[in-house]
DNA sequence: TTCGTTGCAAACATTTTGCAGTTTC
DNA sequence: GAAACTGCAAAATGTTTGCAACGAA
């Protein structure tokens, strides 16, 4: 697949992890869930890889929620729900961010704009039901 | 001022700091700064307090920019810019988010909706220019 | 053999917390 | 004296990194 690459086992599978899923995992979620299958996962295997994903831009970080950074191989920009109670992180695909308004920043301030996030926090249906 | 309060010297102090600045501090910023007219700030002592800020609802945070938190004690839920090079979080006041959406994502998907939160990554203006 | 990937554990950075001391009422 | 606030340092948490071992070309 790649140039010079080997041994891509463990690489694929977080990948590969990250593209069955929406629920927007941790690292941690992901280590736990992964070691399941392949038990000699390590953390730092899971970090080094998420950062690489990040760069090549296969993968975005879209929330930190609680002090935890949560991941999304969905790199296209949209819209996510953040619940308080039980830390899920849903997306919201009926709704849309209309593209201008990046360039509606860039001509505000005379910056550059990468990405535009949109989310919203509160608490979900689950956790109202639940109390 | 509160019912058995006391001794809020260092209290009011990092509250009127945040409620002077439109930088989006973190806490290592506000404690640094602080330092100078208070030497004998801990940085548990603004923990504890912006902590404190932010369940009372004066206080809220804006972003986690590179694992870091930053606060905010303009709390009515307005639109940012942050610079990937320097870290600074700028408002973007002249944009508006439109209540209603905090409504359609309440009827999309049972929730209710506490905070909306839109921002911005990218490159600033300075940044690029010295690049 | 060479070079990228990995496990492990130590290092790191940020944030939280326990405790004893101080301040205000 | 009671209750709340604080400094200090240790602990907790999440993430990064150095190093030796491993695996594929």
């Amino acid at each position: 697949m790649e140039a010079a690459g080997k041994n891509f086992r463990k690489r694929n599978a977080i990948l590969e992890y990250l593209r069955n899923t929406t629920s927007h995992p941790s690292a941690e979620t992901i280590y736990t869930d992964l070691k399941q299958e392949i038990p000699d996962l390590s953390m730092g295997t899971v970090y080094r890889n998420l950062n690489l994903f990040k760069q090549q831009g296969l993968v975005v970080s879209v929330a930190t929620v609680k002090g935890v950074e949560r991941y999304d191989a969905n790199t296209s920009s949209h819209v996510h729900f953040i619940c308080d109670g039980c830390d899920d992180v849903v997306d919201l695909h009926q709704m849309k961010i209309p593209a201008s308004l990046s360039e509606e920043v860039e001509n505000a301030i005379g910056c550059k704009v990468g990405t535009c996030n949109l989310s919203f926090t509160g608490t979900c249906r689950e956790c109202i039901a639940g109390d």
